[in-house]
DNA sequence: ACGGTTAGTCGAAACGCTTCGACAACCGCG
DNA sequence: CGCGGTTGTCGAAGCGTTTCGACTAACCGT
């Protein structure tokens, strides 16, 4: 445990040249620096992060605000960790990844000055965390968006463009009928965004392309996806795809058409929206799936909180950033509708490819 | 941001006698503790994390490494760390998750005196990260454990017992003929925990049951488990239960068998074993399970880990605990083998109830 | 040769807390 | 009544950095 003391005694030079030579806040020599870095080498220095944080006002910690709730983190989750992780790492700053579901526990890491920042993970159209960071004066970066950005920093997907894409391709193997499977009435009521978004993003893609946008919400569970099933199937029983934004119902929904003695992709072709590479392949057949920027997401997160931070650059970062879409075994040629509807194929536009 | 000054100022005292308030390393007279508490209530006074961290030499801070991969956390993990947190925080320690994939790195929040303590998660059997953290000095709680656990404090799952329990509701069902697919067989030869404990308890219940024990490596994907679904007919064609350690894997062994046309439980039944509630009910059937008591795991090393840091108690916490067996829709009496070992029902015994 | 920069270094004062030694006031006990 | 022992409080000395002002020595253009 040597501290700056010890360095600067053996290299001969004073405290602060020590740390200077440490922050760079002022010119050193590069005889000095040699020296200074040859004594913290020889005494394996480290300098301490409690006095560095307490004399600099800067804790060079972030937070991660994560909602941890018993569902779990899935990859798509774990990838906006990772990557955060790796941006705030490669700046010098710790992430801290913080489980805080108690607002109050939040607002006593901000106010006791141990977070220089903070990214908010599952952003609420109304989120209280929101305000209670603001007012701690805690820079902040949402991934999600609430209601009023305004004056707000966020990285979001693009949920226009991603639904776009997925329902273009479901045109193009020529469906007609889709439905759309989102999450709960009571997250869409909520004004979960997500779900909103997604649903108006489909509204509008169905009626680009001349069809009727049918919506069915579920819950986050596979009962929910075979009970969404049924009333798609009562709503639409001429429907050949489904398009999915609920990892959890998914599985439900694979499992009912399966009962029912539909084949995938051959009666009904599914699309996961927003899904991991890995939650895809769990199914059978692979899930063809808009994949979430995940990685991407977390890392530009967090730089942009960086440049709040060190007041480098933009107070104001707002990006989208679109899911890509995998083909996988789940989708193919409308088949079944085929019979009924023969010879409609007069829409062969709208397969713009994948944006990056 | 109100200062211990402003505090001690306010209140008409010393501001040692504020410290005293809040640490209560000395005792204080109710009628001062009073002052003193309604200035922090007026004052809104919060105590600087690093000026406290660094006079007491203790952050306050435990860190949890998790190696974050690409797969994602389970539900499983994610108990784990919802566990740890609420622990951490019911005794006014800040929990950080760090994603150390880089040793390195870790080595630097370690001796940057930034942690109090850790506890580290999917430890491997030869994990250097533990020597790491000794070398630095910090206090060490695992959650699985090394292969050689002489000093160290650590909590896992019993396996043993866990393995007993969920072969015992097999063969109570009547089941002789049981496969194990444990994780892949790199896994087993680089002494990976679960997979090598699991092996033995899986031979040791079924030797005990007087039954052949064969075990099939996975790949942990669903075509791991596709393949080793193949390869567990090709062994035991007569097969009626399988005991899958691997959530990736199962997946695949389920799409499988229902490619055979085999239909779970009726043909064959699966167990899946140190599963969520949530994975288990995302399959169809829902997927009776040995379920992990992952908050209970997280909680239980938090709280060993504070008492090192404290150095109240003992610095040597070992701990297993059992999984629960939850009996869904995917395990069922035996049926297909009724033709061929009939009437063979001759070991009522061996179905204990869970140890909780 | 001269004031004016600038590069390089130092000493000392924070930063906001904990903790130690000291001390006064009070306790019960012989 | 005097004694050791608590109890309650205070002042001051750190904890290991950063940062500010000051100082020296070289360097600039003139």
């Amino acid at each position: 445990m040597a501290t700056m003391h010890d360095v600067a005694r053996l290299a001969r030079v004073s405290v602060s040249t020590v740390s200077y030579v440490l922050t760079g806040a002022r010119p050193i020599s590069q005889a000095t620096r040699d020296k200074v870095l040859a004594a913290m080498a020889t005494l394996d220095y480290q300098p301490n992060a409690m006095a560095r944080g307490l004399a600099s006002r800067r804790s060079r910690i972030v937070g991660l605000l994560m909602p941890m709730d018993e569902r779990g983190l899935g990859a798509t989750e774990t990838a906006f960790v990772t990557g955060a992780a790796a941006a705030a790492s490669a700046a010098g700053y710790h992430l801290i990844l913080s489980p805080v579901g108690d607002l109050d526990d939040l607002r006593r890491l901000a106010s006791q000055r141990m977070l220089d920042g903070a990214v908010l993970m599952e952003v609420q159209v109304e989120d209280e965390r929101v305000g209670a960071l603001q007012e701690a004066g805690v820079p902040l970066v949402l991934i999600g968006r609430t209601g009023d950005t305004t004056g707000l920093s966020y990285v979001d997907i693009d949920f226009d463009q991603t639904v776009r894409e997925a329902v273009a391709h479901l045109v193009d193997l020529g469906h007609r009928r889709i439905v759309y499977v989102n999450h709960s009435a009571a997250a869409i009521t909520a004004g979960y965004g997500p779900a909103v978004r997604t649903r108006d993003a489909f509204v509008a893609a169905m009626s680009g392309h001349g069809l009727e946008p049918v919506m069915i919400p579920a819950e986050d569970s596979a009962a929910g996806g075979r009970a969404a099933l049924t009333a798609a199937l009562a709503q639409a029983p001429d429907l050949t795809a489904v398009l999915v934004m609920n990892e959890n119902a998914i599985f439900g929904i694979l499992g009912g058409l399966t009962d029912r003695g539909l084949a995938v992709p051959r009666d009904v072709s599914v699309v996961s929206m927003v899904t991991s590479t890995q939650v895809a392949e769990l199914a059978t057949p692979a899930l063809t799936a808009m994949t979430s920027p995940g990685s991407a997401l977390g890392r530009i997160a967090v730089e942009a909180l960086l440049r709040h931070v060190t007041g480098t650059g933009d107070d104001n970062h707002q990006q989208l950033l679109p899911c890509a879409l995998e083909v996988r075994g789940s989708t193919g040629p409308a088949a079944r509708m085929v019979a009924v509807s023969a010879g409609d194929r007069d829409d062969p536009t709208g397969s713009g490819p994948p944006g990056s």
